[in-house]
DNA sequence: TGTACATCAGTGAACGCGCGTTCACTGATGTAC
DNA sequence: TGTACATCAGTGAACGCGCGTTCACTGATGTAC
């Protein structure tokens, strides 16, 4: 029997897959009181009702179970930038590069503007982050001792980054972004340096879709940064080193989110 | 007998002060391979030859040990910049501040100029960072689940902040930062708005030194940013975020450090 | 300077607990003819 | 449509392990007179 979606499927495996289901669920409420590496095999087939040796029906091992939450948040992460970011912006022909820095005010990608797309993006980061604090850290905190990410989780982990990388390369094509370094008086520190202009030259090859625009390094470097401003500050939100002083952070997040946005170069 | 440095102590606290040390580095050893809530009290004991009930006369709980680790951690990344940054700058008077944003190409404060000093802070950060990179997870990376930090722990992990704070104020009153935001053609997204202004107003002030110069909020925000992108970029190259990309970090974090540097109104 | 007593460091056994994983098993669900 | 067999889910007991903490104890180190 081969099963289209759901209708086709035996009880066996629909059973199968509920329960797949409740346990990363259940696995998922004691990372918030355990922690990754307390994370108990025993422990969630007890508030499941089972036996514990009843779970390697489903996983063949605790570390799997960790990578199935590894996955899952990775994903999740994923899907609420893709969700604020909406549909992929104009999708300009193989020839759109040439629109230049000083373009009229209304970006046409999407429904909104680049930079909108971009805020949206941040955004929606900090809110999932927020929601989710346990998954969070299990992702982007402190690696769990004794625990190596298997490869498969390669793939999940940059759909976050790539769907920052579409925001930027729409923006490149609508000429939205301003590929000069952002206005500082001092010509030196704004350059690109040797490295760091050879990794982000790789970068934006591999990364670059099969037509149009790349995006020029300067920008993806700039981005890096802001990116990985916006994980710090979660980070520091969320791990509690703004306390007593930038707490609640809503405001500083949003006019974090706006002045790494002019860095980066959005219009 | 009151003793005065360590001439006047007896062999008995001399071994409790020796023990004391030797197991918060053996503890210190394990947290590579435990990680935090893996720190077992008989594990250390065991490295160390003795019972793990011996170790009660040193440290009355698990709990306490973590709190002496991480106070050593904050303690030692403070250290590592408040040597990075030098002495403290231009003791100017209490009347210093009317230098204006366009002073001369030296700054006179300490030995070398401020936006060598804050380049130079950062890089020890990260510095401090690789070379503990299990001490920076305890107190930067997730929350150790079932532990609450002991106030204790307060005015430690304020050192980093204070020493780039004491590097900001230096600067202002050198006139080696310039006040205003930085060139950003856009009007609207460079200004403070009001929440997070008044948290910086009233973050300024509670920093202020009995005489001498406030940092402006401006000022203090955008060094938040950046303090906040630094860290982020350190848990990324530690935490594993930039494998097959930008590693190795070291020209990215070159990079990094000027332009943020230029960001927050360095000259 | 020497003795009597108090303080402290370290021992070893024990309590009570939880963990991941394996294994032989029972009973239900699915499949092939 | 019904039967025989294979597959699978869940059980319960067990293995071997480690943990934090307490407690009565021995022996060494320090202190007061």
């Amino acid at each position: 029997v081969v099963s289209v979606r759901n209708a086709g499927l035996t009880a066996r495996e629909r059973a199968r897959a509920e329960l797949t289901r409740e346990i990363k669920e259940e696995a998922r409420r004691q990372l918030a009181t355990s922690g990754a590496d307390g994370l108990s095999l025993r422990a969630v087939a007890r508030s499941l009702g089972m036996v514990s040796s009843a779970l390697y029906r489903y996983f063949p091992s605790r570390d799997d179970l960790l990578t199935a939450l590894i996955i899952d948040a990775y994903n999740a992460a994923g899907s609420a930038v893709k969700a604020a970011i909406g549909p992929a912006g104009a999708e300009v022909g193989p020839a759109g590069a040439e629109v230049g820095p000083a373009g009229a005010e209304v970006g046409p990608a999407g429904a909104d503007g680049a930079r909108a797309r971009w805020g949206a993006a941040c955004r929606s980061v900090r809110g999932w982050a927020l929601a989710h604090p346990h998954e969070y850290a299990l992702i982007y905190g402190s690696p769990i001792p004794g625990y190596r990410a298997p490869s498969e989780t390669v793939e999940p982990a940059s759909r976050v980054p790539l769907a920052l990388i579409a925001v930027l390369r729409d923006a490149v094509a609508t000429g939205e972004i301003t590929d000069a370094p952002p206005p500082s008086d001092a010509p030196a520190p704004g350059a690109l340096a040797g490295p760091v202009a050879e990794q982000a030259a790789a970068l934006a090859s591999a990364i670059a879709p099969p037509e149009g625009p790349d995006v020029p390094p300067d920008v993806l470097v700039r981005a890096v940064i802001a990116w990985t401003q916006l994980f710090g500050m979660i980070s520091f939100e969320l791990f509690g080193q703004f306390v007593g002083s930038f707490e609640p952070a809503d405001a500083l997040f949003e006019h974090a989110i706006a002045q790494m946005a002019s860095f980066v170069g959005f219009r």
